[in-house]
DNA sequence: TTGTAAGCGTTATCAA
DNA sequence: TTGATAACGCTTACAA
């Protein structure tokens, strides 16, 4: 079988005995020409199989190809199981969709990020990136091919427009609700201040150090209001880590009479680790979480978290992208508000 | 200021003095070249500023761009919101990631399913379809592409791989459950039956000509063990509609003693609706999802329904896809297994 | 080991 | 209204 070559804008046009300028001209610009002239065009191309102008190669000519770059720091799978991202994926989706533009979700992780060939060889003409360590090759990646970013929550870099939120002052204010119940013994559970994969207690020099910037601050903000106490790392924001790590917690003597938790679904396994214990949520243990994602409010009990506006996030970050894909310069940080939600799953110590 | 030209193989060609061929084997064929002269280009490349050839560009010359494409027949945002879809894109996005592709989510929606212009416009080298109606015109413009694809749930497409679960057997197994704890009047919910934004009940002229064939063998399964009973379509499936509707099937008389849900986000709904009545699942009303998304052993009361091996079809199709860019056949379909989990939402009637 | 030359399929500018 | 012609930036035989 003699491989039948797809047909390209020359071969229609010759088909015709036109020009290629013509015939993407009656693709493009149709008031470029007679209406006949485009009807026949069009017509032969439809019966020599011919689809439109290649997408590759309008992109070459035209250089922007109608797509929004996503990179994260985790898994990709992350974008559709971890129900704060989703959140805010849906936020950023709605916006793009609303513009026709496709959404590029980048694979890979090289020290939490895309690997930087990932995103050398992307076909997007901006991009998003959701909560990257500073130092995340990802990012130079993307610098030096010059595209345009937003960045969600983190890092702070020059020239690229962001959305944030107040972690740092959302933390305080749970840990001061806490406290003002009464609580003065504590755990903290958070996800990753690395992106090395470690599961365990957490060193002042760790947290320091470390180069994700939203932990950091949730956990500052939390030992900043009750001191010293002892802090549990998860290596992701899962319900299992979150379930263990509080397990782990709560095994110390005294136990502590309230769990400090970075994300909610490290919450909702906390919440868990509770009962694992024999232990009653908020009578013997009050739990918080933050992020106030969808299943904060149905959770056994529904969780006192920090809310933070997740779709807002999304939709502001697609909106800011969409300014920059049309030249825009990127403008002052958008800083979005967070407050405390009180659920059952705070009270009182005994 | 003199906008910078960027610079590109050939000004790296030139400024290193060698040909542009050898700087492009200088990323793509280490081997190609000595090792010092290559240091020498990636030297001088990184001093101006070149970070590697152009996607796009060498997307045009090797004619594949590292990407999957992903269409729904409902919003971008879908993927990110609803259960089902989600957990599909997780094992999807998960075999896609260890392969190096980005995963390219189209936008927009015409008669369930993306523009076709979207469609001729989108960068990848094959399209996976999730759940679209026989007709779509996204699908013809896939095909018109000569874009290999593979196909969830439906369409049956020749040419096409396919990934697909018995629905109608998952339906009737369901039906026949609750038929044998003694229902006999019955209330369907259902999702679209056409992408035309209809909600209310559903006539049997519209059940048969429904372009949506989960739908369709959905209903049917239902609709063949308990014979003709009021069925109420929902234009998506959310809670909110699923809601809506069980409250209109639940207020006819004699009330129906159970409620057959084609997603488990519309039993969710129904939960909530026999709830806003004053009554108890399941004394009063046994409710049935189908799905099993991870949601429903957490609902309240956990929900019976009919398990469908979410995460694996994603995975599935995504493995058919690879394949499919690697040149091979499509192959016969992939049918993967149902079946009923017993939770607490059903019983028998009082 | 390096270079030459012929694509890849468009769009865009400008002249006819 | 249509057509030359020159980009767009790269890959890849094949020849040197």
């Amino acid at each position: 079988m003699d491989r039948p070559r797809k047909p390209t804008l020359d071969t229609v046009a010759s088909a015709v005995g036109v020009s290629r300028a013509t015939v993407s001209n009656a693709y493009n610009r149709p008031d470029q020409l007679s209406a006949a002239l485009r009807e026949r065009i069009l017509a032969t191309a439809a019966e020599m199989g011919y689809t439109g102008p290649d997408p590759v190669a309008r992109s070459l000519a035209t250089r922007h190809s109608a797509a929004v770059g996503f990179m994260l720091g985790q898994q990709l799978s992350t974008s559709f199981s971890d129900p704060a991202l989703s959140v805010v994926l849906d936020g950023l989706a709605s916006t793009v969709d609303g513009h026709d533009h496709c959404l590029v979700l980048m694979p890979g992780r090289d020290r939490g990020g895309p690997r930087p060939e990932t995103v050398a060889r992307a076909q997007a003409d901006v991009v998003v990136a959701y909560s990257l360590p500073d130092d995340a090759p990802a990012l130079a990646a993307a610098r030096a091919r010059g595209l345009p970013m937003v960045v969600i929550d983190q890092p702070v870099l020059p020239d690229t427009a962001r959305v944030e939120v107040d972690d740092l002052g959302g933390a305080r204010m749970a840990a001061t609700a806490l406290r003002e119940l009464g609580h003065r013994r504590f755990g903290v559970v958070t996800f990753a201040l690395h992106p090395d994969g470690h599961s365990g207690p957490v060193s002042a020099e760790r947290l320091e150090s470390a180069p994700f910037r939203v932990t950091r601050d949730r956990l500052r903000g939390y030992l900043a209001v009750v001191g010293a106490q002892p802090v549990w790392e998860c290596a992701r924001s899962s319900r299992e880590l979150g379930r263990a790590g509080a397990r782990e917690l709560l095994s110390a003597s005294p136990r502590p009479t309230a769990l400090l938790c970075a994300s909610d679904e490290l919450a909702f396994g906390a919440l868990q680790a509770v009962r694992d214990l024999g232990l009653r949520v908020p009578a013997d243990v009050s739990v918080i979480g933050f992020d106030d994602v969808p299943a904060a409010e149905h959770a056994d009990p529904p969780l006192t978290t920090v809310r933070q506006p997740l779709t807002e996030k999304g939709r502001r970050a697609g909106e800011l992208a969409l300014r920059l894909l049309d030249g825009g310069r990127p403008g002052e940080p958008t800083r979005l508000p967070v407050s405390l939600v009180l659920r059952d799953s705070t009270a009182a110590p005994e």
